[in-house]
DNA sequence: TTCGTTACTGAATGGTGATTCATTTTCTAT
DNA sequence: ATAGAAAATGAATCACCATTCAGTAACGAA
């Protein structure tokens, strides 16, 4: 229940990773993940409520470290574009770096219940939002078309994130991820036409 | 076992699909599908050779009919440009259609069981074929850029219409999925820029 | 009507695995 | 050292629910 911030609460999480990455969230029994945690299975519950708590935690700790890291690195930049293009490649780049992470984010949301599904979209709400102002801040610049709608940009450019990655686990991670930064933004940037223009 | 296509086979599937709707896959016990199919639990076995079965059952006989649809209306279009605007069009016209079966599409493929998801990626196959040879047309005709990566134009479509649908459930269908087709569609043509050219 | 076949029923079974808690170990302060 | 508190243990519990199957009903041919 205590949330203590510990060598035990981190190896604990880690296992979960882990262990959820292996079997599916339904498949790992906590016994597993207490076993790979080098734990025993009743000190699992001294740090998290239940098995799907350890899946909420997973988010919270991840996620967060994830948009904190992306903030940071997104000062250092000024225009739109070029933010953008740092979002794609730390997206791309930090789920390469923890496939676990990845197979757990991109499988096991989806199956969870309502009520863990909505927690967890709380927490994705910050980098979702992120992403949004920087689409605003490209239309506001002229870097982007100014009847840019961005809720659906934003969309778009996770929804595609979120496709590229789900294949790549799917195909076992067989190829480099990071690798698709630049044809994605450039896609994302000019589209897929040849000339210049679509009609309606 | 024996999948005699009759009424009653029929009444079960889509009590399958409210209920996986409704609970999600782990939750939606076989009983509750017996019940709102009005029978009893035992005679889902008389059909289905288990919960999986169910499950999969649903993508192979409601993506099947989709991706049949979809090839036969787009006979109609000639060029590579309509023909994506019809597919993304379709796409959201079906799922807003039938609910049910977006919450079902969208929340359990990505089931953890690898033998499912396995069956179910094959079943999804066609579809992201089609969506790859209007690509491959367009650049066969010089509508798209001819240095377009063709898969990696399907998986940004995919993606990005998988994940409009999510969010479309997600917020209770409160609003109109099929409006966004032609946004969608401008976006992907002519990408978000505003002027001409994106850098590298 | 009768008999054989096919379809259906739903209560009983059995495996599973999350969670609990009485007990033991480790830690801390004096 | 030692007592008391805190942390950790893991075997036992027990709720859950997919699946089975012995029994019943419906059907149809003769």
């Amino acid at each position: 229940m205590a949330k203590r911030i510990n060598k035990k609460y981190e190896a604990i999480l880690e296992a979960a990773i882990q262990i959820f990455a292996k079997y599916g969230y339904h498949r790992a029994q906590v016994s597993k993940i207490a076993k790979e945690a080098g734990v025993a299975d009743g000190t699992i519950y001294l740090y998290f409520e239940n098995k799907e708590d350890l899946l909420i935690s997973i988010f919270r700790e991840k996620i967060g470290h994830f948009v904190q890291k992306a903030q940071r690195n997104l000062k250092s930049v000024s225009d739109a574009k070029q933010k953008l293009f740092h979002i794609i490649a730390l997206h791309l780049r930090y789920l390469e770096t923890n496939p676990a992470l990845a197979v757990v984010v991109q499988m096991e949301v989806r199956q969870s219940d309502p009520q863990v599904r909505k927690e967890i979209g709380e927490l994705m709400q910050a980098y979702l939002t992120l992403i949004e102002h920087v689409m605003e801040q490209g239309k506001l610049s002229g870097e982007f078309r100014e009847n840019l709608d961005t809720r659906l940009a934003r969309k778009m450019i996770f929804g595609t994130l979120d496709d590229l990655v789900t294949s790549w686990v799917l195909h076992q991670q067989k190829y480099s991820l990071q690798a698709l930064s630049k044809p994605v933004y450039q896609m994302f940037v000019n589209g897929i036409t040849s000339e210049k223009g679509g009609e309606a």
